[in-house]
DNA sequence: TCGACACTTCTGGTCATACCTTTGACGGAT
DNA sequence: ATCCGTCAAAGGTATGACCAGAAGTGTCGA
């Protein structure tokens, strides 16, 4: 029936035009007292947090526009800016020119900014060894939990054959590679530990996509995932977190060979064209 | 006066002389070319990122003044103090008005941000079975790592000793119990999973407070983290990731059947006073 | 009547400028 | 030699204006 229809997408103007907050709720945000004890804008960063810690403020909301919401807080527009500011760049808020700023939604797997971790890693000096180890420890763990009785495994065995079908396509492998990873972590049902692993798996993509580009191996590479797959389709934890080491030890292997890690002369991360020195 | 983009632009360059800088100063920082489509001030943060990543600013730099860095990169002070917004944010920079902006120093463990985990719990409606089982994954792989053969105990006996002297203290006892699992880390040579565990163990720490306040199974709290301790002393990390374990699950237990958790209701970070019942 | 196009208006992004507050070092007074 | 006040430097905030992208609105033509 068109009911149906016709209901959710007045669902979504419903909710844009009652979230997106017109002055006349303006008593919801309450004006920065002058209390002064810290520094404005970071007082901004706290009464936004605070509202969406108490479900004021939910995923996707939109926030009033920036010349209001900083006269209702009682502050100037680029005090306000330096807290939305803040919010985004953990990755909380999202503010698109001429739309708004949003509070980022959730209906998709959270997203923990792997960036910091990046600056870390080379601040720092961590070295692969360490890099690796998170890794294996946090997917050895994701994979145990995934082999555990509950969800489904449509998806991974889908992602499996699409691997065999690019053993010889590196790039094409790669992402295949990828989502299977994703795949068991969601099968682990939980999104913690799934977000923690994405932060860390970012910060290695990069240096991974050359590793993957001459590779010869992926055949045994498919295989490993092959033998994960079915320690979690059989539901044992015990055999699925061995898989998933041994894959992630010889992945680290291949890894460490080729490429010169810790190097602190290339920026690595956030390089999007993947197709750089290929050609 | 306003004479559109092309005039703007080369605003840029035809300003005013450098004054003021040094010559290796002015060699360091590029600026940022205005084609690219972008956001200006996102084009600093990757300026300013690659520069770290390239080992050009390294951890405990101060970075130029606001006024001379925003004339070197090309922008304006407010686009730059945005960019060094963001990385503050993230824990990269950091502030202080009067002296300077600084790369975060780098000789204690490393940080990564709490708050953005704390925000995504609200958000997603994270459960606290999802939290303490994060927590429990990666915190048992280091225990695991910990009791491989290497490093120091001798501050993982002292935290016990003092742990055991304040039994009756339960927030003296609660420093302790959280040195011990600093230390555990730190024992496990991973800094990545230690921070992994530092920003996880943050969002649990204060709803923790609360428990231990009204705890009278500290002794047996104390028992096993000796078991732990034992676990790793003898260099089997099978028996302190089971430790480890058995640790965690009671404690979520004991929080779980104290605390109204997963609420909304509550500011689970950041409490430090002020903000909310300022009536 | 209906759809494509242009216009108006919002909204965030950037810029310039000015002033305030804090910091820290320099220099004079003790 | 020590202490303390002064002051320049540096970040923090505020104001106001304009730029650029997006969304909604209205008009015109098929």
């Amino acid at each position: 029936m068109r009911v149906g229809k016709i209901a959710r997408i007045g669902n979504r103007w419903l909710h844009k035009g009652m979230n997106g907050m017109t002055d006349s709720d303006g008593a919801k945000f309450k004006t920065v007292e002058p209390e002064r004890r810290g520094q404005t804008s970071e007082e901004v960063v706290t009464q936004l947090r605070s509202m969406i810690h108490r479900g004021e403020l939910r995923s996707g909301d939109r926030l009033p526009p920036e010349r209001d919401l900083a006269r209702l807080l009682g502050v100037s527009r680029p005090t306000l800016r330096a807290g939305i500011r803040s919010l985004s760049a953990v990755g909380v808020l999202e503010s698109r020119q001429g739309a708004g700023t949003f509070v980022v939604k959730a209906d998709e797997s959270p997203v923990l900014d792997s960036s910091s971790l990046s600056l870390m890693a080379s601040l720092h000096g961590f070295t692969s060894k360490e890099m690796f180890g998170a890794r294996r420890a946090l997917e050895m763990s994701i994979a145990g939990l995934a082999a555990e009785p509950g969800d489904q495994l449509a998806s991974l065995a889908e992602e499996m054959a699409g691997m065999y079908a690019s053993l010889d396509e590196p790039e094409e492998y790669l992402l295949h590679d990828m989502s299977f990873h994703q795949m068991v972590a969601a099968a682990s049902g939980n999104r913690i530990l799934t977000a923690l692993m994405n932060m860390v798996a970012a910060v290695l993509l990069d240096a991974r996509r050359k590793t993957v580009r001459r590779a010869h191996d992926l055949k045994e590479s498919a295989e490993m995932h092959r033998k994960i797959y079915r320690a979690i389709r059989d539901r044992n934890p015990e055999s699925a977190r061995d898989a998933m080491r041994d894959h992630l030890l010889l992945a680290q292997k291949a890894q460490e060979a080729e490429v010169d890690w810790p190097g602190r002369g290339a920026d690595q991360s956030q390089r999007k064209g993947a197709a750089e020195e290929s050609a």
